[in-house]
DNA sequence: AGGCAACCGGATATATTCCTCCACTTGAAT
DNA sequence: ATTCAAGTGGAGGAATATATCCGGTTGCCT
């Protein structure tokens, strides 16, 4: 592989993690790009489908999911490692959208990233067996139980992430409530009343006013 | 008015309602004007811009959704009353694809919509007031938090809402559990460790050389 | 019945994104 | 320095969606 070859590649990886993490995974490809100053046909012969660009793109990220996992079953306590695991995970999709999307998709033909997942599931599986003995996690909680609070979140950041951060983490509150781990104190604190209004945001493309007003409503 | 122009608004106000709640608000017009056996300029003369028919065709759901929080509160027992609106909201939700996205929307324009988001807002504020009374509520859940359960709920619906629907009915069990309503009882059954797994859907438009794409009415 | 304003719907212009083709450029091996 | 496979980038075709234009149609009033 020629240099520069590879000095372009990492441009397009690197471009694509910002954009991605702005914009979501349905960016348009032309723009990351335009970000890594090279031309759309480089791209696509490195990546052929958008699934393999996010696949090379998140693969590290990825990674470091299931890392946390791992870290977290080195600790001793598993009652505060599955509550400072959780907090990790939520704040990793609150600052990266198109992490978030990517956690709740799957990626049949890319099975490095498949791989990672599977890893984190399986180290949250043993996480919540440890749980579940120490008596800090309810009896009827299953592993996949995850995987929704995974899409719960990325709903919450969906509509509020911008406005209103604070509300991932009291999402993360109530769930951490509900499943029962010991002494969770008092929730965290809420946005404010008008960022949660905000938070529901204005249509998208909002049609410049044309001759007259709508009507039959 | 003439009355084929009456009869045509009546179609595709139909049509928008079916076509958005299956495929979501982003829906392209040109096929809610199909749907309804109309040209699309019919559809653009009455509804100028997609705000205006979306508008339009959500108002009764947004009505009744209103209508809710006001049965709610005609019922004696504000704990019970709870739990069976936040149940109604969360399965109207999972019904109608559109309505879950309009919920978290706001639309600026359309006067109608947002006053009866008002009305049921200001009656919830009415029913968390009374929960908190009977005790059946934690203290520091505040009004604003419904706006998030709403918001989490669509994300799980986006995601799993078809192959595994009720993951929707769990995540309130959560919430229900979290916020100390009285009681609550077991949580509702999980989905299948395979239909959790299904839930993360595969990568839209997965680029296969195929010359049609699956295209379906 | 006749006339016309209201109404219709396909054709069309515009815009966006995807993805490929191909003429040109360049790294590096000799 | 020469050579050429490896690599590049932009032009442009295909597909999709938005929004408007305009020739033709039709309900309704007299």
């Amino acid at each position: 592989m020629r240099s520069d070859a590879r000095l372009n590649q990492q441009k397009i990886l690197e471009a694509a993690r910002d954009v991605f993490a702005e914009l979501g995974i349905e960016a348009p490809l032309e723009r990351v790009a335009r970000r890594a100053n090279v031309g759309i046909a480089t791209l696509y012969r490195r990546y052929p489908t958008r699934e393999a660009l996010l696949a090379a793109a998140f693969l590290p990220k990825m990674e470091s999911w299931a890392d946390f996992i791992e870290i977290a079953l080195a600790q001793p306590d598993p009652c505060t490692a599955l509550v400072s695991y959780l907090e990790s995970v939520f704040a990793m999709q609150l600052e990266d959208r198109g992490f978030t999307d990517v956690l709740s998709l799957s990626f049949p033909e890319a099975s490095s990233i498949e791989a990672a997942r599977e890893r984190g599931l399986n180290g949250f599986i043993e996480l919540v067996q440890r749980s579940k003995s120490a008596e800090c996690l309810r009896a009827d909680f299953v592993p996949e139980d995850l995987l929704f609070f995974l899409m719960a979140n990325a709903g919450v950041i969906h509509s509020a992430g911008v406005v209103a951060p604070e509300a991932t983490r009291r999402l993360l509150s109530y769930f951490l409530q509900a499943i029962g781990v010991r002494e969770v104190g008092p929730l965290s604190a809420s946005p404010s009343t008008e960022a949660a209004r905000q938070a529901m945001r204005r249509m998208p493309h909002s049609a410049v006013a044309t001759s007259h007003p709508p009507e039959g409503e």
